[in-house]
Parts: structure tokens; C-alpha cells; sequence
DNA sequence: CTGAAAGCGCTTACAG
DNA sequence: CTGAAAGCGCTTACAG
């Protein structure tokens, strides 16, 4: 019982042992160099056949720590990613990271490990310093949050798009982005307007909304209870739903701000429903940007997380945090990015 | 110059020598249990402090390989993935590899690796078991396929959307898809068609492209070169710009063929200014799904690659791959799937 | 309070 | 044709 060896896993001493040959020949057979160090064709049967059968597994660690001292040793940084944004926001973001490592030769070996919302705490054991270098964590929910706060980790951890105190993260501030979102609605004359929000949020989604519900009663906009939905789901459905709730009010807002781009096909098609024209009887601003945005009819006017100086900022910010510990955590704000389409016109009214 | 020690980084054993303590020490004191082992605090802060000027890093394959016994350790896969598909498409690709591995409660630490197109080589020497148990290619060029092909490796590999001879694949049958789509336009008693295809592209993208050529041929479907137009990009202006050109002609086709979803948004633009109506003047088929075609105005008929199952099959096969040794190349071959909207109608006229 | 030794699993000179 | 030993960088009992 007191056996420490992982005894799932065969290592070649044992195929050595039971075919009484030393490690060193059943290593290079293994590594096909059995015919170059001219070991009998005989002995290397036998040692294939004996890894085959019990299905030998080299293990990747020894190996590379064998070779650290011709290779050089890579970063290995682990990417958290929640699973509902494994969609184009990791894709923009992945080539901001790769361009990146492009450009400046870093020797860097990426990790994937994409978690549920709200499940951070399961990889608790591998976020340390005998897995990673570091850790980039993007789209954590509050308690994924509180999970961190509530532990220590060895490692740097940078945070994506939260905003917090004890963490490294690099995002934007949310509070100020959902104030302009209203302050638009405000200099573009809308009374009543409309908030499509996500009943499954973090921090940052709920700052926005948050900003922009105050900033909204501040300008004297109505957004009564009436007003705001919430999607369940992030598609099309969720968005039509909740949008032909807001829109079966008898006032009609005049725009609706919709708090995640994959809601905004179906806020659309529910304006076209309740025969409202975007943007001559509604106008729509939306959270999130995707390319078909613009050139959908009609174009949609958006605001977005810099994703690719999300990737940017991050990887730079892991890299000084690894090299050298830093005590108070680094913060970086960049500026949320609008795009001005069709579906909602810029600050000029 | 003998020098075979990677002078470059600092290890443990250095720390120890400078200050004159044990390495076992300086393991302590870095690992924050000084206090706990009572290490003088004089000496955890000379250790810190040197640890610090050396910027020095642990090294994670000793750190794993020493916990190997404890821990179980994890069959690492290598995703090798095409820079320009670093989109939805591969977001789709990891959701299925995520669910797999969540459902059979894998332990898989998955590397992801993007590559520029015919670039592939560049990571010759990391494809082997020194670095990973298995690798998983996707969108690669014929180039990529020719390097793959001079070059032996020692562990499993599997191609995303390829077919070929030497290697395990994941696929559909190219030509049969491009047949498809001719044959869909015959059914649908078109006579002249266009052809929007994309200058870069691998193999598969070039069946498809002749199995479709060839079979208008063989329906009677015309398809001179003035139909065809080729997208330098994988964007909406590429697309506008190749659409312009095949509706230039005298003769308007009354369907398009479109060989990349990203170009499909400038087609539809293209159509408008054409002053056509889809579907009603001319159909519009597009390869490559997305879920905003599903409420463009109007929605877009799509013919798509499997990208889930072929990550849940990729995965399976490359376990089996890495547990039992296989010489013949195991080659699956899955079944696209027809999106049918309203941009074109089904195989009924 | 700290050092010396063993060992994680592997590969590679070296010796015979 | 093959074995015994050293060592990659690290941590952890054990000894003192």
C-alpha cells in the first residue's frame, strides 16, 4: 500500500528487468537507433514486442529535462479560457498572442485549458509553478474570482478583462464603457431606451451594466424594469425573446443597448417583427464586435474589448512578471473600441 | 566552447554554490517552506535576493518529472493549427475536444501551436516524442503535406481535413463535396454558374474546386473562366471584389458557388449592387458554416466540415494511435453537413 | 538550523 | 553486441 511509484505506468526499467537487458539498450531501441548501435535484430524484437504489449509510455518530462541542457527551456504559459468565448474572441485573441511570439522569437509553449464558467476551481492543483511558468486567465466569474482571491498561487496569474485588486489584468474599464454606451444614447436624444443584458455574467459585464442603468437615470433616460431583459443563452433565440419582450412594451424605446454580439441577430429580427426599421425607429448598439457586422444590413454599431492588445499586453505583462517578481499587481486599462455603423449613429445627433 | 550546460538560465545548484548553502536548501527557501523547515531568516532572505539577481526559473520538466511518481502524468498533444483559421472554426474544434475530454475524464494537456500556412517546417524539430505523445495537424498546405511526407516522426499523427496516404486523417471526401454542390445546382436547373474560389488554398479546397468544375461540365452546367474568380483574401472586400468580376458578364450566372464563408458577406453585396435578387435572380451556396448565416436577410445555404465530430474523432484516434502502435494509417472519413436556407433551396427544383 | 544522498525516468558517452 | 554509470534539475526524507 505504501508504494509510490505510479504502477499505472511501465517505464523501461521494467521492460529491461523483464527481458534482462540494461535500460540503456531498450532505450535505444525504443528510439530507433537499435540497427546504428547494432544491437541483434533478435533482442530488439523482443524489446518491441515487450513495449507493445505493455504499452510503454515514455515520459515526456524525463526527456525533456534530459535534453535541457542542449535545448533551450521554453515558458510554458497556460491559457484558462472559458468555454462559452471558444469562439472568434479566443481566435482574435490567439493571433495577437502568436504574432506576438512571432515577432520578438520567444520561445514560449502554450497550454490550452479551456473551464466551465464558474469552474475555475477545478485546476486548482495545476495552477502552480510545478505546471506553468504562468497563467493568462480570461472570462472568470465571480466566483472563479473569489476562488482566487482565496488562495495564494506561486506562479504570476494575469487576468483578462476583470477588473480586480489583487490580480495582474489587463482590460478595460468597464464602468466608463458602459457610461459612454448611455452618454451615446444621451447626446443621440433617446428618452426610453432599451437593455438587452445576460442573466450568466462576471464583474466586468455587471459594471457595464451597472454604468450604464445610472448613467441612464443621471441623463433622465427611462429604462424602466420593463425595459431590460435578460438572455439566458448568448444566441440568436435568447436575443429575439428577450428582445420582443422589451419591444412588446406599448411606449417603444428608441434604441436598445445589447450586452453580448451573439444576442444581436435576433434583437434584430425581432425589430423587423415589431416593424420597427433600425436605424429610423430604433437604434441598436451592441457589446462585442464580429466581423459580419460589418457588412450585415444593417451594419451594426458596436463596442469591443481590444483583443488583440489584450493578447499583447498580456503576454508582455506575464513575461516581466516571470523574470522578475513584482509585489504590487499591475494593472493595465486600455480604451474599448467603437465602431460606428449603421445601426447606431456617433455622438453628433 | 565544450560548454554543453545552457549557461543561459540559472539553476538551483548555482544559487546554492554562490551563497554556500545546499541546493536542498535553496529548494526550500523557494518553495516557501523556509519558515516551515526553520531556515534561518537570514538565510531564506540571501537566497530570495540571489534568486532574484540570477532571475532565476524553475525548471518545469524536473519539477514535473520529479512529481511524476505522485502525479499521474498527462498524454500531451500537440495542436498544430493554420494562423488563418484561428477563428470560430477552431473555436468549434476545441469545444468538441473540450467535451470529450470532460465527459471521459481524460487527462490530456493539449499545446496549441499556430503555423502560417506552408510554414509548417519551422516546427520540424518540436514534432517528436521528446516534446509531445502525439500531434494533431490542421489546415495544412500541399507544401506542408510534402514536408510531412519527406520527414518521418515518431509519434502519431493525425490530419484535420486532409486526405492522404501516409498519414491518419479526420475528413470528408473532398470530391464528393464538390460533386455535391455541382449537383445541387443541376438539380436545381441552373445552366450558368459561378465559381468564387480562393487562390491559396491546400489539397482539399482544390478537390472540391475540380469536383465541382468537373461535374458542370459533365451536367451541361457552364462554367468558362469568366465565371471563375479567384479571392487573394479570406474577407469580405476579397469577395465583393471576385463577385464584381464573375457578374461583369453579359450573361448573369444564376448561382454562385462560394469556397470560403468569409468571402460570402462581399457576394451578397456584390449581388445588391448588381441589382439581384437571392435567391430569387441567383443562388448563393457557400462552403464553410457560420452562425450568423443562420439570420442574415437572407439566411445562407452552407455545406460545412464536421468541425466537432472531427474533433472528437481526432482525439479518440490519436489516443488509440499513442496507446497501440498502428502501421497502417487509419483514415476516417465523415459526412458534410448541408445547411439549407435561404440563400439556395435543396436538392428539390 | 542545514547538508548529503537518493531518486523521479530518461539518454548517452564510455567501456568491454 | 551490450552493460554500468553519469547526469539532466529538482525535491524530500533522513541525519545531525
Amino acid at each position: 500500500m505504501e508504494n509510490k511509484k505510479n504502477t499505472a505506468t511501465v517505464q523501461i526499467k521494467q521492460i529491461a528487468e523483464l527481458l534482462g537487458v540494461s535500460s540503456g539498450t531498450v532505450s535505444i531501441v525504443l528510439n530507433g537507433r537499435g540497427d546504428q548501435m547494432r544491437i541483434s535484430k533478435t533482442t530488439q524484437k523482443r524489446i518491441q514486442d515487450m513495449a507493445k504489449e505493455l504499452k510503454y509510455q515514455p515520459n515526456i518530462y524525463a526527456r525533456r529535462l534530459r535534453k535541457s541542457a542542449e535545448e533551450e527551456v521554453p515558458y510554458i504559459i497556460a491559457l484558462f479560457w472559458r468555454e462559452e468565448y471558444l469562439d472568434d474572441l479566443l481566435g482574435q485573441f490567439l493571433k495577437g498572442l502568436y504574432h506576438m511570439i512571432q515577432q520578438n522569437d520567444l520561445n514560449i509553449e502554450l497550454v490550452l485549458q479551456p473551464y466551465d464558467f464558474g469552474n475555475l476551481e477545478k485546476y486548482k492543483s495545476s495552477i502552480n509553478s510545478n505546471h506553468f511558468n504562468g497563467a493568462i486567465i480570461g472570462g472568470i466569474s465571480n466566483d472563479d474570482q473569489l476562488f482566487l482571491e482565496q488562495n495564494e498561487f506561486d506562479i504570476p496569474i494575469v487576468l483578462i478583462g476583470r477588473d480586480t485588486k489583487k490580480y495582474n489584468s489587463v482590460n478595460i474599464d468597464y464602468y466608463e464603457a458602459g457610461e459612454s454606451c448611455a452618454n451615446l444614447f444621451f447626446v443621440r436624444n433617446h428618452k426610453t431606451v432599451g437593455l438587452l443584458g445576460l442573466s450568466t455574467k462576471g464583474k466586468s459585464v455587471q459594471l457595464v451594466e451597472l454604468a450604464f442603468k445610472e448613467t441612464c437615470m443621471e441623463r433622465n433616460i427611462h429604462i424602466d424594469t420593463n425595459y431590460i431583459s435578460y438572455c439566458a443563452q448568448r444566441d440568436f433565440i435568447s436575443g429575439y425573446e428577450s428582445a420582443m419582450k422589451i419591444l412588446s412594451n406599448e411606449i417603444k424605446p428608441t434604441a436598445i443597448f445589447v450586452m453580448d454580439g451573439r444576442n444581436a441577430g435576433g434583437v434584430l429580427k425581432a425589430c423587423k417583427m415589431a416593424d420597427l426599421n433600425v436605424p429610423k425607429d430604433i437604434e441598436i448598439l451592441v457589446f462585442g464586435d464580429n466581423e459580419y457586422f460589418s457588412y450585415s444590413d444593417p451594419t451594426i454599431t458596436t463596442i469591443q474589448q481590444p483583443m488583440v492588445q489584450f493578447a499583447e499586453r498580456s503576454l508582455n505583462m506575464i513575461l516581466v512578471l516571470i523574470k522578475n517578481k513584482v509585489d504590487i499587481p499591475m494593472i493595465q486599462e486600455l480604451t474599448p473600441i467603437f465602431n460606428f455603423r449603421e445601426s447606431c449613429g456617433g455622438y453628433t445627433a
